[in-house]
DNA sequence: GTGGTTCCCATTGACGCCCATGGTGGCCCA
DNA sequence: TGGGCCACCATGGGCGTCAATGGGAACCAC
């Protein structure tokens, strides 16, 4: 199964780096992906990774807009300049930038989720409060 | 029948193991699951188990939504960042982690809980409780 | 140079794969 | 129908491998 399922947090050491899950790198892997598009999330406060074929996609939806309507300028804004290229090093781990340390609210401790085709970084209680609280809004699963 | 039915209660070693009680595996071997997408519940402090089956369903009542709306992203915390999938070992056992640990308050005991078409890992006091409630607040059956 | 990176290498604990044991229930056979 | 054998289940533990983490040293840019 070739998703990003599941939550873990791991701690980001004294030069500011963390380890990806395993998890995920062997999704990535089994993808072939050798860097990442990251982006600050539209919707929560906690920035998104995946291939470069995310951005891509999103790149073909603003295409398919007049380029002079506000929503694709806005869209624009969004996916280029909130969005950023980034490796891993050969252990498979990621420098938290202020790039994704400001936007998400992180110090020393990253929370990886996974979201089907992507997966995101949170501040770990940030991320137990939202997964919360959709719980207790659940409104039609099962 | 191929329902995952009654409940048991089985001891976690040393090594953070238990063992899937063989009735709910000789299930899952008849439908030929080798992985078991896991989650935590919607409803109850339990973690459910069934095949990758249910979790395409999850994924096509989100495919219905707007991609970008906030109904649709906390749908896809849960069901993606609130799930994993997993392996039994050559003995039937699975590795009761953090995730199933944490989320259900599961120590050293775990109840296995058959709920039809998938299966529970619960606190063994925490399913007797819930399920002799249930009994009581019993309304419509019967 | 000085600070920030990148590339290695080391450590420790967790996990996966195997094999072993005890206890129980079922089944066969006399 | 009683006894005994056998299969299976739950459980325990060894050991090799890998993941997460820490830190040194080379490297680059300003």
């Amino acid at each position: 199964m070739n998703r990003f399922l599941s939550h873990a947090t791991n701690r980001i050491d004294a030069k500011g780096r963390v380890s990806v899950p395993s998890m995920f790198r062997a999704v990535l892997a089994r993808s072939a992906v050798e860097e990442l598009y990251a982006w600050q999330d539209f919707v929560f406060p906690a920035v998104s990774m995946a291939g470069p074929e995310v951005l891509e996609r999103f790149e073909r939806m603003i295409g398919s807009q007049d380029p002079f309507s506000t929503e694709a300028n806005k869209m624009s804004l969004l996916i280029h300049g909130g969005g950023v290229f980034m490796k891993l090093d050969g252990e498979g781990r990621l420098l938290v930038t202020d790039f994704i340390r400001d936007f998400a609210g992180i110090t020393d401790r990253v929370t990886f989720a996974g979201r089907g085709d992507h997966f995101q970084l949170w501040e770990p209680a940030a991320f137990e409060e939202m997964q919360s609280r959709a719980r207790k809004e659940r409104t039609a699963i099962s």
